[in-house]
DNA sequence: ACCACTGTAATAGTATTGTGGTACAGTAAG
DNA sequence: CTTACTGTACCACAATACTATTACAGTGGT
C-alpha cells in the first residue's frame, strides 16, 4: 500500500504522513474510511508501532483523521474543518517561502515568476483521477 | 553589527548566514568589502570560530563570498554568478513550496492566491533603503 | 465477564546535528 | 626569516530528533 525508505534523509514518519495525506485529499480514502490499525501498518512496513502512532496523531491534529479509541482511526468527514486547516498550512508555507526568498534579495515579481514557472512545469493535477 | 539568539530553535549559523546574505544583497556590504575575520566575529558574537567558518564557507559555496587565504573573506564582485546562484536557490524554494502544497491537495490557483496574499501583506521592499 | 482487538503513554537506545576546543597551514608585512 | 595575522582541519562534547521496546487502558463482540 505505502512505501517508505528508512535510509532517506527525510524521516520515515514524514514520508508516510505525506502519502496518507495525499491519499485522503485525492479521494483514495473517502470520509469514514477506516485506516489500517497502528499495529497492522507497523507490521506491513516493518517499522515501529510508535512511529505509526506519531503519524496518525499528527494527521489528527491537522484535521485529516479522527481517533476512535478501541476502534481505530477514521478519515474525518467534516470537510469544512479540513479545508480550513489546509489553508492555514498553505498560508504558513507561503509565508516561509516568501521570507526565505526575500532574504536572498529577490523581488516580488521574481518570486511570482518562479512560482508560475514551477506550476507550469507540473502535469495537470486532479484531472487524471 | 549582527544579532544571534543561542536559544532559538533555528541554529546560530543559520541565523547569521541569513543576516549576512541579506546585508550583501541589500548593498550594505558592497563588492570587494572585506568581512570581519572569523576570530573577530566569533569574539564579538561570543560563539565558536568554527561556527563562523561554517557560515562563511557556505556563503562561499552559494557564491556570495570569496575566501582569500591568509587575508580574509571578501564580498564577491562577480554579480553574474551570484544572480545565477540566487535563481537556482529560488527555483528550489519554489519547487519545495509547490510540492508540499500539492501534497495537501491544494490546486494551482489556490497556491497562486496564497502567494499573492502573502506578498501583498508585506511592506514595500527595497524602497526604504 | 471474557478476550482479542483497538489506541495511549512512559521509557530507553541510537543516530544525527550543532557547537566548542585546539592544533595546523598559509599569507602578508616588517 | 620572523611575527602576527588570516583561514583550515581534526576531534570531542552536548543537545536534539528519530525510532524501538514495553507496559497500560479503553472498546466491542462473544
Amino acid at each position: 500500500m505505502f512505501r517508505v525508505d528508512p535510509d532517506s534523509p527525510v524521516p520515515v514518519y514524514e514520508q508516510l504522513k505525506r502519502q496518507i495525506r495525499l491519499g485522503i485529499v485525492s479521494g483514495a480514502f473517502p470520509p469514514e474510511h477506516r485506516m489500517a490499525s497502528i499495529r497492522e501498518l507497523a507490521t506491513e512496513l516493518t517499522v515501529n508501532p510508535n512511529t505509526i502512532a506519531k503519524v496518525y496523531g499528527q494527521l489528527e491534529t491537522e484535521g485529516f483523521l479522527i481517533s476512535r479509541a478501541g476502534s481505530g482511526f477514521y478519515v474525518k468527514d467534516c470537510q469544512e474543518s479540513v479545508l480550513e486547516t489546509r489553508h492555514e498550512l498553505l498560508a504558513e508555507l507561503a509565508a516561509e517561502f516568501v521570507a526565505r526568498s526575500v532574504e536572498l534579495g529577490l523581488t516580488p515579481p521574481e518570486i511570482q515568476a518562479a512560482l508560475s514557472e514551477e506550476l507550469g512545469r507540473r502535469p495537470a493535477l486532479g484531472t487524471d483521477k
